[in-house]
Formats: C-alpha cells, structure tokens, sequence
RNA sequence: GGAGAGGUGGCCGAGCGGUCUAAGGCGGCGGCUUGCUAAGCCGUUGGGGAGGGUAAAACCUCCCCCGUGGGUUCAAAUCCCACCCUCUCCGCCA
C-alpha cells in the first residue's frame, strides 16, 4: 500500500508509475473523490461526536445540581440521529476507498526502465560458459525419468498433472540443494526460520497477495486459511505491528518452505517435467532494511543468489525487470535466469524485489529512530534459490552422453555420490 | 472435541455506569541532589485520524483507541450478545 501523499501531493509521479506499469488511471478518479468525500463525512463526524461528549458532561453536572435537564435529552437525541447517518456514509465510503487503495500497485524506482513487457527488460549480466555438447541435450524429464529419479505418471495419479515425485537419488538431490542453499546464507549472516505454510487472510493482505491474487492460491476453506505461495508471505509477517529500534537493522533471513500456487492463467504452459508445478520447494531469503540502506542491500540481496549459482557452476544471467513486467508490491526487481540447454531457454530460478515501504505499510512493521521518531522498514525478498529450476539446470548442463548426471563439487557430500547413473 | 481461566499503555497491574483527561509500580527520557557507586527527590513519557499552522518542523483544536465487531444508555474499560486470540486440564491424533 502506497503512502497517501501521493494522491494527495505528488499525483503526477502517480499517474506516471501507474502509465508506466501499464494500469489505467481511471481508477484514479474515483479513489480520489472518495477519499474527500470521507475526509468530510470524518469531520462533520468529529464535530457531533464533540458535541455529544458536551451533552453527557453537561447532564452528568446537572442531575448531580438536581436540575432539569429535559431540553439536553431532547438534543442529544438529534444530534444521535444525524451522526448515525454521517457514521453510515463515512464508513461506506472509507471502506470502498480503501478496497481500491489497495489495488494500486508500488510505485517502480527512478532506476528501473520504463516498459511494455518482459521485451523491454535489460540483461545486466552474465556468468559462466555455456557448454558446447557433442551430442544432443535433453530435458531434464527425460533425463529425471531414464535415471528413475523423478516420476511423473505416479505423481500425476495421486495428485494430477504438475506434480513430480523425486526417486532415489533424485530425492536426496532434492533435498541436498534445499540444506545446501540454508547453509550457504546462513554462513552469509541470514538468521535461519522454519515458518508455518499455512497462514491467515490477513497475512496475506500485509504482503500485498490479497485481495490481487486470490486466485493464484489454493485456500482452505473451512477454516479461511491459505497455503502460501512463497515464504515471502511468512517472513513479511515476522515483525507484523512492532516497532524496531533502528539500531537492530538490517535483519536478515532466510527460510526454506515448500511452495504452492494454482498456476491458472497458465493452461498447456510448461506442462512438461518440473518447470512449472503446483508445489515446489522454495529457500527465500528476507530482509528488513532502513529506508536509506534499501538498495545498497538489494544489489547484496542478488548477489548473494548469484554465489549459490556460482558454487554450482550453473550459467545465469541477472535481468532488470521492466516497469511494465514487474510485480505488484515490488519498486525494483531483477530476476535471475539459469540456462537449460535440454529446453534451450533460460529459466527463472530467482526474483529477487525491493518493495520499499510498501509491505511495510500494510503490515505496520516501523523503525524508531535514536530521536524516538518512528517510520515504516524497507523490505526486500528474493528466492534463494527455488529448487525445481536449479534441479532442471544440474540435469540438464550436467548430462552426459551416456545419460549420467555429473553432481556439482559442492554438492558431493550432501549427496553422496559424484555421479548419477542409469 | 470437552471443561475452565484470561486478554487494560513498552512491561506489570488497579478499575466493575458520569472529574477515566485510565490509579499505582517498573522501565525509558530530562533534571536536581550526592566527593565515587548504590540510592533518593522532582518532572516527563502511548497510538491513529481530521482540521488549522509551517518552506518543513515545532505547535494548536477536536475525534477515535482498554482483544475485535455489534447492542443497551444522554453517558460504557465498566452492563448485554457474538466472534477472535492466549493459557491450563481432559480426550483424540502425528
């Protein structure tokens, strides 16, 4: 949630992050005249209300006197009417206000280029050598189904399509990258958290998924909870209304969580092997950060997900996401892309955000200054990486003729072996 | 799932229909005193909103906030209803 100022003060940066996002401002008409529509029912409300406190006090010094007070009963009875109608009208209009302030999206920083769509995005860099194969690459569902380490027909009868089941070794190299990402960013400074996946509606809305994304979510319905589609949900609501001292940040965390998002509005994409599934296992890292320190820590924030790539020697490149693709709650945003040769494509394996204030806002997570003055956090998320892209990247730029899967060094003793053969 | 207890300011804790403008304590901050330290004394100390004020602050006026939402009343922390959360015990279960 933005700060009002901006559509009481500085409409016109408004109006340009909204073009430049893409969004119509037509909705801005209206959030506008609503919110003066309330600002006078808050006033006119505020003056009866001050005038029946009068009223009560009066009639409390007077019965004590033994007067009458015959003719106060009569006008607080007229002025109970008229505020219940003001009382009415005000809290119509505020909630419809706020229902449509919480829809726009942030505003995108001055560094961030103006653009349509994952076009206009801009390569910032790139690492590592692209293998040269001497025979041709599959994808990794092929890869994953000769070596019987991932197992799509069993997973599609228990659960349906976009689900895998991890065999044998392909199960503990699950489970290896997930211990391998903790504990390279714990060593970096990031406090570890294993946070519920389950969570209430209004975690949600305090990270800026409810009410846009209700459909991306699978919810439970008969006890309003939804499972979370990132553990940027979780971590967001760590601090939920606290205050604190500036003096204790940058926090920083890190979580692993499985994942879980509908995927509608993505039928018949990426419906092969593991590229896009309905639950996935996720390391997010997490920081709350002073609002002058932000972006020094999000560049931080990349390059500590870059290393992780690095280790594994997997090709990435680091892309600056345009105005125009980039999510809701975020003011800047790079993803970062590893290469597939078996797919020929690169894939997101890291998004990495710094959404400012704006989750901040509406989780109510401030800072107290030395002064004693108190002002909202900065916070960024970023995957750490998700572990379904970086599985397919080893499979697939690790394979080797014969259809093994050389294990990257740094994984060797997480797994146990050097080699997954057939 | 059953039974019970409880949610008041940064924390502890009183209050049970009208100076509650929330006692008192602890903590924090400022000061005084004290040759140091401990202690003592005095003062001060919540959040949100609307309006005014300012270059911006400071500041001024009013309103709301005692878990949340309703209700009763001229008047609610206090009475009534519903819900939420926490804790204890029992049952069931991983």
């Amino acid at each position: 949630m933005l700060d009002l100022k901006y559509l009481r003060e500085e409409r016109e940066k408004l109006e340009r992050a909204l073009k430049n996002r893409g969004y119509s401002l037509d909705i801005l008409e209206e959030i506008d005249a609503l919110d003066k529509a309330r600002r006078e029912y808050i006033k006119r409300a505020n003056e009866l209300r001050a005038r029946k406190n009068e009223i009560s006090k009066e009639i409390g010094l007077r019965k004590k006197a033994g007067e009458d007070i015959g003719d106060l009963l009569e006008e607080a009875k007229r002025v109970e009417e008229e505020l219940r109608e003001v009382e009415e009208k005000e809290k119509e209009t505020d909630k419809k206000f706020w229902e449509l302030w919480a829809y726009v999206p942030n505003i995108p920083h001055e560094s961030v280029p103006v653009g349509k769509d994952s076009n206009d995005n801009v390569i910032v860099r790139q690492w590592g050598e692209i293998r040269e194969f001497d025979f041709e690459p599959k994808p990794h569902w092929e890869i994953g189904e000769m070596l019987g380490i991932l197992d799509f027909e069993s997973a599609a009868k228990m659960s349906g399509s976009r689900f895998a089941v991890y065999k044998g070794l392909g199960a503990i190299l699950e489970r290896a990258l997930i211990n391998f990402f903790l504990d390279t960013h714990r060593k970096n400074g990031y406090i570890e958290v294993f946070p519920p996946i389950l969570v209430k509606p209004e975690s949600l809305f305090a990270s800026g998924h409810l009410p846009k994304f209700e459909e991306e979510m699978y919810r439970m319905e008969r006890d309003d909870m939804y499972l979370i589609p990132t553990a940027e949900v979780s971590l967001a609501n760590l601090h939920r209304d606290e205050v604190i001292p500036e003096e204790k940040l940058p926090l920083y965390y890190v979580a692993y969580t499985p994942c879980f998002r509908r995927e509608a509005g993505s039928y018949g994409r990426d419906v092969r092997g593991i590229i896009r599934v309905h639950q996935f296992n996720k390391v997010e890292l997490f920081k709350y950060t002073k609002p002058e320190e932000s972006y020094i820590e999000h560049e931080k924030m990349v390059q500590d997900a870059e290393r992780i790539l690095q280790m594994l020697g997997i090709p990435y490149r680091v892309v600056l996401l345009c105005t125009g693709d980039m999510g809701f709650a975020a003011a800047k945003t790079y993803d970062i892309e590893v290469w597939a040769p078996g797919l020929n494509r690169w894939l997101e394996a890291s998004s990495v955000s710094n959404v400012e204030d704006f989750q901040a806002r509406r989780a109510n997570i401030r800072l107290r200054r030395k002064d004693g003055r108190k002002e909202y956090v900065h916070m960024l998320n970023g995957s750490g990486l998700a572990t379904p892209r970086v599985f397919i990247a080893i499979l697939e730029n690790y394979q080797q003729k014969d259809g093994s899967v050389v294990i990257p060094e740094v994984l060797r003793d997480y797994v146990g072996v050097d080699v997954i053969r057939p």
